[in-house]
DNA sequence: CATCGATATCGATGTTTGTGGATATCATAT
DNA sequence: ATATGATATCCACAAACATCGATATCGATG
């Protein structure tokens, strides 16, 4: 994972509209108007989501196009819903990433002009 | 951890400025132009990070305060500098806190006004 | 106490972005 | 084909924020 990628899903879920969604969804908190959604696949649709947050549908559609494309959650159209699963493995790695670019007494893979002194 | 402080850090982190900082913090990037920090300490000043960085030191100061509100780093003054250092502990909380929160199957804890067909 | 280096604060500016109303698109059923 | 429900896109607006020049504050030193 690049440091871009990595940038792009913090500032995605640095989103409290777009952590609530990815929070009722993992929590399977929302009894979906879909009938083509099983409840194990934490799965929503559009709908469901305004419903539950009380955003707008436009602005709701806006969020969620915006965490599939950092692949926080995956797209699938279902007849006339359009459902949207989260998609753990992409925290997964963005927790590695983090791990692997702040965690201190790493190697040094930074472009270094120099301190103040050089 | 609250959701307010995850949403808080996750702010500061989604930053490419501050992300920078972290990182060259965490990897030592930094040599330092400050007598009273050992390399071991991973730490630096702030003109350090205006050298390494280019941005300009009123930026600087106020990333490296945003990054300390929210706990990602710690502030110390040592003589005529004040000495930024990093925090890995943060980052665990928010990496525990994410993985207990946006993980499907976990308990619903969030508040439900019903889905859309309720 | 006066000066100097280091950092914090202030004020202004330009950009980004979250939001929602209006509208278009798309899928399905009759 | 036409209508209807669901969602995406367009557009505008307001709030948040990153940035930096100017200035103030703070610590050390002579």
């Amino acid at each position: 994972m690049n440091t871009e990628s990595v940038l792009a899903r913090l500032s995605a879920l640095a989103d409290k509209s777009r952590f609530t969604i990815l929070q009722i969804m993992a929590k399977g908190a929302i009894g979906t108007c879909c009938d083509r959604i099983e409840a194990y696949e934490n799965g929503c649709c559009v709908a469901d989501v305004v419903a539950v947050t009380g955003l707008s549908q436009p602005t709701v559609s806006h969020h969620l196009k915006t965490l599939e494309k950092v692949g926080l959650v995956r797209k699938e159209v279902r007849g006339p819903w359009t459902c949207y699963f989260p998609n753990p493995e992409a925290i997964e790695e963005l927790i590695n990433a983090l791990r692997a670019e702040l965690y201190p007494s790493g190697k040094c893979d930074v472009d270094i002009q120099g301190g103040c002194c050089s």
